[in-house]
RNA sequence: GGGCCUGUAGCUCAGAUGGUUAGAGCGCACGCCUGAUAAGCGUGAGGUCAGUAGUUCAAUUCUACUCAGGCCCA
């Protein structure tokens, strides 16, 4: 017997049920293991931190990585899938100082190093649990026992050999950085810590004269730039000014001086003005002018105008002030132009000694005293106070974030840059543009990487450094024993260690001895988006272990995360694998887009708009889930989420695949069809058999290419309208009578074994997808039939196409077409589809008129019509009419296209006759010769005299409505037949039953229904029609047409 | 400020290598069908294809700009 569902499909009962027999036969196991390991799709997983709650948006990105690998296993590939967990970082060691009550970076030392970094290990597996319940429950299938974690000493080890490598290479060197930075806390701000810190404050806005040296410039008079700044702490250490190249300039005489300043910017001149002279930027370049504090002695030339493509002149004056150690153009402009460098201030904002005026003010205090000092000196032009935007730490109230210069290692990215951008044209993005826009862009305009962090919690920058600044690298920990620590006063050689940590603090004791030098670890740890994009290799050890298993699955066939990685993990595994490797990390890949509530609002706790995966899977099932958020939009279009898309997508796509197989296995256990009997070939199946084989193998062509392209939206969805449309709307219903008679032969066993291929095929097309539902209608129909080898649909082989008749297809395609007219027609003149009607006309192009005619039965059957005429060609009774096929006289005849298409309407029944006969015509349009063709022209028969008619491309369909009594009496049977059908459910009959029908009705009835008596007995499965009492019976009154009664019936 | 994406019916989305009638589902109104039935089908209402300009015989589609939303980076 084949299972059958009685009242309600719990979609999450049946989940739990398949999860446990999947744990229980170990199937995802055996989805990689029996694939030929020569046969690799390698698929590598983006490591999450765990040490958030898994949300919707993490379901979006696991459902697409999962269905490309059980589709590619369909396929027969080898896919291994490694989970991985992403372990370090700042975001970790965030909830850490939340959670142990730190407020500053300089309280960790006190706290204690090894505590600190005990807690953070211990709080990034928090929501570890959870993670692998939402993982698992969703049936995402991936390696979660053998997962990489990034805190390990072996990927550690990996991550120095790289790290080595490269130094070995010279891509390593240290040099400054701006960074944003909180002076109270001396910590580095991450830029979502910057963003958290943003409002609105009063700042001056100083604009300031700075004296022109001599030159042809100034030859009237006393010149100065106009220079504007809202920190007028950072005009101590300017070392240049920056002009727009391409900005026009002028020299204006005002207040009895000269002054340069955008021509843009003339609005800010407090006084009338003359303009006097007119300069691009670039004329301005290289112009000396005076130093404005002299605090601080140059070591090197400055003090002259450089171009900067970054200046505007939106606000200002369009004349910028450099400060290299304060601002990140400021510093790149300095090292392009070799200028000076002054930071006569502490990395807690407090000016340092030199600074005679200020020495030990916080700068953002001093900036009303140095624009006082300015006043003094006469450099102060204008002075006033603008409310912008800055940001502030998000530890502290007002204190407000210093950009400041800070020593860093970098990876001399620019130096690979051009490989960089080769390599990406090899990768596969889709969607295309993030690879060409986005990341593309990103590649054109790299910078160095900036490596490392002035943190705890990271991988352990592995260089040391002599007294007199010599490196060495250390790529593994075999190098690591050579160097010593001491403890209580005693030199021990590392290696006779044995708990080694290759994290702080314990990498910080070691030191080494080298030609008489001790080396010390340079304090730093590295940016921990190196961790996940060395995870090629880092994940298996590589070199240290599994060298080939490494060589075999690099590169890898297919990535997927969100577009949020672009710079992130994307960018990380590029820059690394092409570097160590010369290659691309990743072959294809898909971006998804970020989940938006339903109204386009970004998900967040504080807007109390996120969504909790486990209830939705609890509600609705985890397969709606998966399937709504792949089919409701491309993931790399942002999906706006809504709960009612779920319902829609259970009740629409799953409510019919499950309501067809219930369909089937009524029918099939009532006949014990179990696949026994041989398979019939396809070409000795009734027409709608064949024709639905067809279709199925049609889907499943272009599922595959859908596939094969990631057009993973598009492939659910053609799974999805096969099902409804053709499978349940056409060939379902077209076919039930066959199930239902009672006779077992031939022709219904080719129903069945129909049907059930239908139905197994789309199980395994809709697996990867929707993991769950598929498996349990594979289960259902292979548990009667064992037709099936596998012993899970996701262990099956993707189906072969074995059938297409395209011709069929095209004939089935258009009597569709001329029953949805014929319908709609009915519905129009009110004409009930149960009432019987002579005859149907159709008017349709030459070559068609053979497909309808062959049609003529599954149409008149499915529209309850005796007969279907086909007009002919020269039928005077039609009217048709021309319309210009634009696509083919566009490129022809270009300007006379608009006028050659009203003419083309207007045609004459004689005109578009001899176009017919002749294939050609020729006329003249605006005194030129055009010469028409049949393609050129579509001709339509519009109307059928004396008929009401509906027409679609070509196909027009009339009705004859005139009722005989003939087809009234089977009207009206047919009306009945309806009646006993409903009053046998409704009196709980089974299908099987046999019954007796007793009607009391006028006679003018009777005599109607008995010219039917034998066709009312064979539907309704009726011994006998009498007038006669009814023990038992159950009774309704009706009104069919204009006739009442009352109709008994009982099981015979 | 820069880069990228998006804007089509009340809502969620298709679509068009540029071709004259822009589609589907949901929702709404009306009707139908039903031995798959807490389903299904049809009909109808509903659109300046965000706006402006350009290219073209022809633009919702291509180009430029503008506006709005989103993301990333400054």
């Amino acid at each position: 017997m084949f299972k059958q569902y009685t009242g309600k499909f719990s979609y999450p009962e049946i989940e739990e049920k398949i999860l446990e027999f999947w744990k229980e036969k170990e199937i995802f196991e055996k989805s990689i293991s029996t694939r030929d390991e020569s046969k690799p799709f390698t698929f590598y997983e983006g490591p999450p931190t765990a040490n958030g709650k898994p949300g919707i948006h993490h379901v979006m990105a696991r459902t697409l990585k999962d269905l490309v690998c059980r589709y590619k296993t369909l396929q027969g590939y080898h896919v291994n899938r490694k989970a991985g967990w992403d372990t370090h970082g700042l975001p970790v060691e965030i909830e850490v100082e939340k959670a142990l009550g730190i407020k500053n970076k300089s309280e960790i030392p006190e706290f204690g190093v090894e505590k600190y970094n005990a807690a953070c290990k211990e709080s990034v597996f928090k929501y570890k649990d959870l993670w692998e319940k939402m993982t698992t429950r969703m049936g995402y299938w991936i390696d979660l026992d053998s997962a990489y974690v990034t805190c390990t000493n072996e990927y550690i080890e990996s991550v120095w050999w790289a790290l080595k490598t490269m130094f070995d290479k010279g891509l390593i060197y240290k040099d400054y950085k701006i960074v944003p930075q909180c002076p109270r806390s001396e910590t580095v701000l991450s830029s979502h810590e910057l963003a958290l810190g943003y409002k609105d404050t009063k700042d001056p806005s100083v604009y300031v004269l700075m004296k022109l040296k001599e030159s042809e410039l100034t030859t009237e008079g006393d010149t100065y730039f106009l220079v504007w700044t809202t920190t007028p702490w950072t005009l101590i250490s300017n070392v240049a000014l920056a002009v727009g190249p391409e900005i026009d300039y002028v020299k204006i005489k005002t207040e009895g001086v000269y002054i340069i300043l955008a021509k843009e910017r003339l609005s800010v001149l407090r006084e009338e003005y003359e303009v006097v002279a007119e300069y691009k930027g670039s004329d301005l370049a290289g112009q000396d002018y005076d130093q404005l504090f002299n605090y601080i002695e140059p070591n090197k030339k400055g003090f002259y105008v450089v171009e900067g493509n970054f200046v505007s002149t939106e606000d200002g004056s369009g004349i910028v002030h450099i400060a290299p150690a304060f601002g990140a153009d400021d510093y790149e402009l300095s090292k392009k132009f070799d200028l000076p460098f002054m930071q006569p201030v502490t990395r807690g904002g407090l000016f340092t000694d030199e600074i005679i005026d200020f020495k030990g003010q916080f700068v953002k205090d001093a900036d009303q005293g140095i624009i006082l000092k300015l006043k003094e000196m006469g450099n102060l032009y204008k002075k006033e106070t603008i409310v912008h935007s800055y940001p502030f730490s998000w530890r502290f109230d007002n204190v407000p974030v210093i950009y400041y210069a800070r020593e860093s290692w970098f990876i001399k990215t620019t130096s690979i840059a051009d490989k960089m951008v080769e390599l990406n044209k090899q990768i596969n993005w889709n969607p295309t543009e993030v690879g060409s826009g986005r990341f593309g862009n990103w590649l054109e305009d790299n910078k160095d990487w900036a490596l490392s962090r002035d943190r705890f919690w990271a991988t352990p920058l592995p260089i040391w450094v002599s007294e007199d600044g010599d490196l060495i690298a250390i790529g593994s920990i075999e190098e690591l024993k050579k160097g010593f620590i001491d403890r209580e006063g005693k030199k021990i050689s590392v290696a006779d260690i044995e708990d080694i940590d290759l994290h702080k603090p314990f990498v910080d004791d070691v030191y080494f001895e080298k030609d008489g030098k001790k080396y010390l670890r340079t304090p730093e740890l590295i940016d921990v988006w190196f961790d996940s994009g060395a995870m090629p290799f880092a994940q298996y050890h590589y070199p240290f272990e599994n060298k080939e298993l490494f060589e075999n699955n690099f590169p890898s066939d297919f990535i997927c995360e969100g577009i949020d990685q672009t710079r992130g993990w994307f960018y990380t595994l590029h820059a690394i694998s092409t570097m160590l490797f010369e290659n691309v990390a990743y072959k294809n890949i898909v971006v998804n887009e970020l989940i938006l509530d339903k109204n386009g609002m970004k998900m967040s706790k504080s807007k109390g708009n996120t969504v909790d995966p486990f209830e939705l899977f609890d509600k609705y099932g985890a397969d709606p889930t998966r399937w709504y958020l792949i089919t409701n939009s491309p993931p790399w279009r942002p999906t706006l989420f809504d709960e009612e898309g779920i319902i829609e997508v259970q009740r629409k796509f799953f409510g019919t695949l499950i309501n067809t197989y219930s369909f089937f296995t009524l029918y099939a256990n009532i006949d014990k069809f179990d696949f026994s009997k041989d398979l019939i070939p396809y070409e000795y199946r009734p027409e709608i058999d064949r024709w639905i084989i067809s279709k199925l193998n049609a889907l499943v062509e272009e599922f595959e290419q859908y596939m094969d392209n990631y057009d993973l939206t598009k492939a659910a969805r053609a799974v999805s309208d096969f099902t409804i449309d053709q499978l349940s709307n056409w060939y379902v219903r077209r076919s039930r009578r066959r199930f239902w008679k009672s006779e077992i032969n031939e022709n219904k066993l080719s129903a069945y074994q129909t049907l059930y291929e239908c139905l197994i095929t789309v199980a395994k097309l809709a697996s990867p997808f929707a993991p769950f539902i598929s498996e349990e209608i594979y289960q259902n129909l292979n548990s009667v039939t064992k037709n099936e080898t596998s012993e899970s649909v996701h262990l099956v082989r993707f189906p072969k196409v074995t059938f297409r008749d395209l011709e069929l297809e095209e004939k089935m395609d258009l009597a569709q077409r001329v029953v949805y007219l014929t319908r709609s027609m009915r519905a129009k003149s009110n004409l009930k589809v149960r009432q019987p009607l002579k005859r149907i006309v159709v008017a349709i192009d030459k070559k068609r008129r053979d497909a309808v005619s062959y049609m003529k039965d599954v149409i008149l059957e499915e529209v309850n019509i005796k007969e279907l005429e086909v007009l002919e060609d020269d039928s005077s009774i039609v009217n048709k009419s021309a319309k210009a096929n634009f696509k083919t006289i566009g490129p022809k005849f270009g300007k006379l296209v608009k006028k050659l298409a009203d003419r083309i309407a207007d045609f004459s029944k004689e005109e578009i006759s001899i176009l017919e006969s002749t294939g050609s015509y020729n006329l003249k349009v605006d005194n030129e010769d055009v010469n028409l063709t049949l393609a050129d022209v579509e001709i339509i028969s519009t109307e059928i005299e004396g008929w009401v008619v509906e027409s679609e491309e070509g196909v027009t369909v009339a009705i004859d409505s005139e009722i005989t009594e003939e087809l009234l009496a089977e009207g009206l049977a047919r009306e009945l037949v309806n009646r006993i059908q409903n009053q046998r459910k409704d009196s709980g009959f089974d299908v099987m039953d046999r019954i007796q029908i007793s009607l009391n009705s006028d006679e003018k009835f009777t005599t109607y229904i008995n010219q039917f008596a034998e066709y009312i007995k064979t539907e309704t499965l009726a011994d006998s029609i009498g007038s006669g009492e009814l023990p038992n019976g159950t009774q309704q009154e009706f009104i069919i047409g204009d006739f009442p009664g009352i109709l008994t019936i009982s099981r015979s």
